[in-house]
DNA sequence: CCACAAATCCAAAGCGCTTTAAATTGTATG
DNA sequence: CATACAATTTAAAGCGCTTTGGATTTGTGG
């Protein structure tokens, strides 16, 4: 339990009670005040006069005393810290944009004096994994990402009041809340552009369509065909891989093989780009001149669209902007529990750069 | 305190006090048990009877009790967490490697059952929040990454029992545990390499020198050069910088203009090896055939290294697998505290791909 | 049949905090 | 000067678990 024989510096006190731990009692005991008047003082409770709550928090800081989080927590139900669960086998920090995110979280977190729990959990434990979670009282909030179109884990706890907010969309009977991007409309937009240079033949290269992001983005495609008249080509779309450079290649490759060739490629990520741009050079054609190309950016800082060569037009949203927005709306939620349910979709805007500028018409 | 409204399912149970939250007095009223025995049955001690304990067991599992994580933590000392201290600024997870660390954690954690506490800090309150943290009692023990020469919060947690594991190595009074692979030897390789191919004026893309990790580099660098009688010349070396696509774009570029022309690079990472083939080409030069190039790769899974064009030789670590055997170690220390302090050096494999092959010695 | 040990079980204290309900002090009023 | 009332303070219960020390039951050999 205990151990005494540790004696380092700030974590016990000489007491009349000998040496004991630094906690709430020592403090109170030297204070000469009880444990109540003590703890009212540091937690900001009017009833506690000016002068004592002074010479409370003089002393707390003097002897440098931290309330225990645990014993805190466990009286009254709260904990500062929200929850993510992690699936370790298809693992979340694959993608890169996860670690954005999560940044972003993170600032938020910082400024709101609040910490995060990871919970590693295989996807087999998923589910059992968010319900124990949420009443575990470990976490007073739990933030979920990359949503499927009907979101097993939002079903299961947009039935509980438990306050989570999801990073995207999803079907679901109950109501909840949610921070989305745009998708269907900023691909939509980056088609449009597309079709308004001209290009006809336009091909998809998308993230995994079992996800909702995935699949606002073809619907978004598939709204600015129609609106142009182009008939829509599956051909043309490659609805499943993984966010890896080595995808991006295979899949562009295997799609300037066709005939007509599509003159114009869309993405679903940076990374994507990359080995488009290789593969379009493999193929020996050039990337904004034969070639256009736009990519979704996330804004990973090591990853910048305007120094890729050709510079990439793209569809951009800050993922860490998102992070801290999520965060923000999850920690009021907390806050006023059961006072409705927040639902936001950013904006994406379109950038365009060199890649979709020097457009010449096919052969 | 608690909310008698908030019926979810698994949360409450009915008892002869009524409804009641389901806990270990609940469990134990139900069983007519004592809690002690109960409590006992469920963490597998020896003075229960294997009756009792199977009755136990059947009923937690039927009636879904879970143990208070805070309420187990404040009574044992123990939380099953680890900790990690994230600096918002300068983030962590900018560094994409960063997101495979941590899936190296994660993958270890959940195999150990035990959780992560992520807490978000600024720089300037970064070293109290170590010591903070370490007698919080909401960890068992801390991960600390990224480590300069001489690291502050290692020299401040060394001094402490608390149990701690560093990635990387730092110089420190006190003995301290930590986990690192082989940068000195790694890049002296890649030295040693492009010299047997004849290289004489070779480049340094290094990261940041402050931190230990670049500072080892360059020493393998300079030291196999030094083997081989070529003189070190500090002009080809760029140990400032973050690691970015720009950055490894930018520092390429400027060394090239170098005369006589430095005939091959190593860089720090592979998005550093983004850029500096960026920059190659730009120059109007090939990489692999008018430019040799090395990368140390960290095995990031959506960019590859023989994926590249030419395919990079690399210098190769599993930074994830670290990331498992730092976690495993931590854990070990945790559970026999005191017990000495574990320090590992991994290998670092020398991979030749297309990008050192073909290589004609410069004018 | 009894003493003694081993096996099982339990009541209660304790972990460090918050919070309720009650006690104490101070202050103004009739 | 007693009284009502507000301002401060406190004792004690409670959060849900573990664990100590003791009580009770069971089993065993003399």
């Amino acid at each position: 339990m205990q151990d005494f024989l540790r004696l380092e510096s700030d974590k016990y006190i000489e007491t009349t009670d000998g040496i004991t731990p630094m906690n709430l009692k020592a403090l109170s005991q030297h204070l000469g005040l009880s444990q109540t008047t003590v703890s009212r003082a540091l937690n900001g409770y009017p009833e506690v006069s000016e002068r004592t709550r002074e010479r409370v928090m003089q002393a707390a800081i003097e002897l440098n005393y931290r309330p225990n989080p645990n014993a805190k927590s466990l009286a009254t139900g709260r904990t500062e810290h929200i929850g993510i669960i992690l699936p370790i086998e298809q693992n979340l920090f694959m993608e890169p944009v996860f670690g954005e995110f999560m940044a972003g979280i993170a600032q938020c977190l910082a400024e709101a004096d609040m910490d995060m729990t990871i919970m590693p959990t295989p996807r087999s434990n998923e589910l059992q994994a968010y319900q124990q979670l949420a009443i575990s009282g470990r976490v007073d909030g739990i933030l979920i990402s990359s949503p499927t179109l009907q979101d097993a884990r939002v079903a299961c706890l947009a039935e509980s009041d438990f306050p989570f907010v999801l990073h995207g969309r999803t079907e679901c009977a109950f109501p909840y809340s949610y921070l989305d991007i745009d998708n269907q409309g900023a691909f939509a937009n980056a088609t449009r552009l597309l079709l308004d240079l001209g290009h006809q033949r336009i091909s998809l290269v998308n993230g995994d369509e079992s996800m909702t992001f995935a699949r606002d983005r073809h619907a978004g495609y598939r709204q600015a065909l129609q609106e142009h008249g182009v008939t829509y080509d599956p051909q043309l779309v490659c609805s499943q891989g993984s966010m890896t450079e080595e995808h991006g290649f295979n899949s562009v490759s295997r799609l300037l093989l066709q005939r007509p060739r599509p003159s114009a490629f869309i993405v679903g990520s940076m990374i994507l780009a990359l080995g488009a741009m290789r593969a379009i050079r493999h193929h020996g054609l050039e990337p904004g001149h034969d070639i256009a190309l736009i990519a979704h950016d996330d804004h990973l800082p090591y990853l910048q669209a305007d120094k890729f060569d050709p510079p990439l037009t793209t569809t951009s949203s800050s993922i860490r902007a998102a992070g801290y927005e999520i965060t923000q709306v999850l920690h009021a939620e907390i806050n006023n529990k059961g006072m409705g349910h927040s639902q936001t979709v950013l904006p994406v805007e379109l950038i365009v750069r060199g890649s979709t500028r020097t457009y010449k018409r096919p052969a």
